[in-house]
DNA sequence: TCAAAATCTGACCAAACGGTCAAGTTTAAT
DNA sequence: ATTAAACTTGACCGTTTGGTCAGATTTTGA
């Protein structure tokens, strides 16, 4: 409870300081690398402290205890999740506007993937913890934005499609990156960690997977040399 | 160890009988279940024991340590991997080859959904007991795999795609079915859990992506009452 | 039938856990 | 310079953890 003292004059929350913004935002860098790596009940207050360079009893003076600890971490991610990707109408250009989402989704994939990895660990646990947030504010979210892809289809502007599983497969595609970037780096033969170019490819297969599913690209052209016995077209 | 006690003429390994046998699955069976909810840190013999209806110190008669109980799974769990997948060759037929291992990929999404999930914790903690199987079994696997469609590809059987990273992808779409399905659940509308239905979009959804990024299906038609603007074809 | 092997299990242990606290030091406003 | 508030920290506490073990019970083969 952050012990505030409250001496006089209701000077609500302690947390004013220089020190305690700074200390703060420390230890929510390390909780986040610790959970990522952990999960939950995995983690250990011990194992923020060090990460953080901090005595353990300094973790509990600024928040509290563990859990509530991971549920800022939590709140912090669900805010950057949702304001990092610009609102959409019904007359945006389909072909772009999904481009645009995807490029800004495997940035955070490459520039946040610990924020991506807590996020994966309370899912895989079933979401004990953000249940609600599944389906009120991210239900909210796919809905409106899955309306908005059945405009479009409705308009001709792209081709009909599951709208609602293809906003779902975009993000199994841009998170796989972060959440299983280890067994990416090793089938690709990668010492330690994906690099610059793996990202960027797998940016460009990921759009032209998901354009082409919209019917928003060419149907690609195939080596002609020998005939082709199947599949339709 | 197993406490081999080798009384005599080298029985090796005391493991021949049925209450063995039989309690040996049970308890692998729970601890998929616990692993898969805690990660193995997260995991206690505790819970395990409770799930599989035992004592605490009986999955220690049988697994030594929570650590080989652990390993045991996993190298169930990489079985069973790659063995679900029939042998391909370069004279099968793209669409339906892909088609079918997508589908198989759902199918064990579906039925083994704790297998899915004890692998994704070992990944997302940067798969320090597994490496090795990533950078060699599994690497092989992609490398046999990809190769196949680069010849496909070359035969002018499908289009070119980054054929590694398209194998990634269709990971990526089918295993976000078993890892966060209380995400897709709670973002459906679903209580508790996914429907049959679910699965079966879910399935033909991906198969169509696939063979539209290889160019395996007709170009999707558009509704045509209105002109469309953008994007070729 | 009977004894050796296998199985079972409550009680127990040292280590690690989340969390507390009193006593100290630093910071900042007057 | 004073001092109250903010911050720091080692030591500590009750609980839970992975793992052990001795002794009881059941199974198995001859």
């Amino acid at each position: 409870m952050t012990k505030t003292k409250n001496t006089a004059k209701a000077k609500t929350s302690v947390g004013q300081g220089r020190i305690r913004k700074e200390n703060k935002k420390r230890i929510l860098q390390a909780a986040e690398k610790v959970f990522a790596a952990n999960g939950f009940r995995g983690a250990t207050t011990a194992d923020i402290a060090d990460e953080a360079g901090l005595p353990k009893a300094n973790i509990h003076y600024y928040f509290g205890t563990k859990a509530k600890l991971y549920r800022t971490v939590i709140d912090d991610i669900v805010e950057l999740w949702l304001s990092s990707f610009r609102e959409i109408t019904e007359n945006d250009d389909p072909a772009s506007t999904l481009a645009d989402y995807i490029r800004a989704k495997m940035e955070l994939s490459k520039n946040r993937p610990e924020a991506s990895r807590v996020f994966a660990n309370e899912l895989i646990r079933g979401a004990p913890r953000i249940k609600p947030y599944l389906s009120g504010e991210l239900k909210d979210w796919v809905d409106y934005k899955s309306a908005i892809l059945d405009k479009w289809i409705e308009q001709g502007k792209m081709a009909p499609v599951d709208s609602r599983k293809l906003i779902f497969h975009i993000w199994a595609m841009t998170q796989t990156w972060a959440d299983f970037e280890v067994q990416w780096a090793a089938v690709l033969g990668r010492e330690g960690s994906l690099e610059n170019i793996d990202y960027e490819d797998a940016t460009n297969a990921i759009i032209t997977t998901v354009l082409r599913t919209c019917g928003l690209l060419p149907l690609p052209a195939r080596k002609t040399d020998i005939e082709m016995p199947i599949a339709g077209l």
